[in-house]
DNA sequence: GTGGATGCAAAGACTTTGCAGCTTC
DNA sequence: GAAGCTGCAAAGTCTTTGCATCCAC
């Protein structure tokens, strides 16, 4: 984790570099605190937890950054279903897919090669070349104790 | 393709019997207009189709009449990007994926046995019973000329 | 210093809803 | 008639931007 964090800073880093961007304390905090997050997280929720650390930090600044991260390939957008855009740290070289239980919400991460290699080959048949995807499945868990101490959360 | 529309209308139709809705002209010309477009649209595409029947019809009407047939699985809707809902009439027994082209924005679908036979596995192993999934893969023409063609269409 | 960054508030882009009047069943 | 619709316009949600001020380089 620690490692991946510090990848992600400098790819961001250098991408402010090649594009003459500004370091600033605003960015700092909201980098670390948006790595730090695991999984999926808004703006919203983001912000507040970078007011915790310094509460004078504006949506439009973490809005803007996040914007920032998108561009550096430092953060992913998500919009699962209606409502607010859902933002996640980059994965560098690996990659994943959402899960979502229809009742209580979770969602589960996984990736496989078998999927992602079928997609290369399905483009490839329809004459192009594959540069990202997006895949989401939704379900039930069939745990439905486990499933309801979730639903909410 | 006529039949494919005489089922969808009898789902909708059904649907609409079993909560005591109405059917009215509105209703009528919005859903014709609907399953007569191919591929995705969005409702002020839709409403613009409908004006030409039926002039008075107004946005809050297509609005209402598509979230009734995402209700009845008579539609299905996506937000691939930023920017307004895309609805396309539902498949009422295959399903298909879509594929989108970075530069031309032309949408391909597809569908793929192995893929889907797939999440189902995985989805299992997650402890899910899997209800449904969306996955859109971007990618480049590799016919160029081609894509130029379609840019911004 | 200068060009980029920040915060605020205002504007956009879409979506959703309240309501009076009009239609179906 | 009563329960549902429709259209309009207004209100929400979220996202995006204009601008004066501020700060990193």
């Amino acid at each position: 984790m620690q490692d991946r964090s510090a990848d992600l800073r400098e790819l961001l880093e250098s991408y402010m570099r090649e594009n003459s961007l500004k370091k600033t304390r605003q960015r700092d905090v909201i980098f670390d605190t948006f790595v730090s997050l695991e999984g999926h997280t808004t703006i919203d929720g983001l912000l507040a937890r970078v007011k915790l650390v310094n509460a004078s930090v504006g949506y439009a600044t973490v809005y803007r950054a996040l914007k920032l991260f998108v561009g550096a390939g430092v953060a992913r957008v998500q919009r699962f279903g209606d409502g607010q855009a859902l933002y996640e740290a980059a994965e560098l070289d690996e990659h994943h897919d959402h899960l979502i239980c229809n009742q209580c919400g979770r969602i589960f991460e996984f990736e496989d090669d078998v999927i992602e290699e079928r997609q290369e080959t399905v483009a490839r048949a329809l004459g192009l070349r594959l540069t990202h995807h997006r895949m989401t499945l939704w379900g039930e868990c069939m745990d439905k104790a486990e499933c309801q101490k979730h639903v909410g959360s």
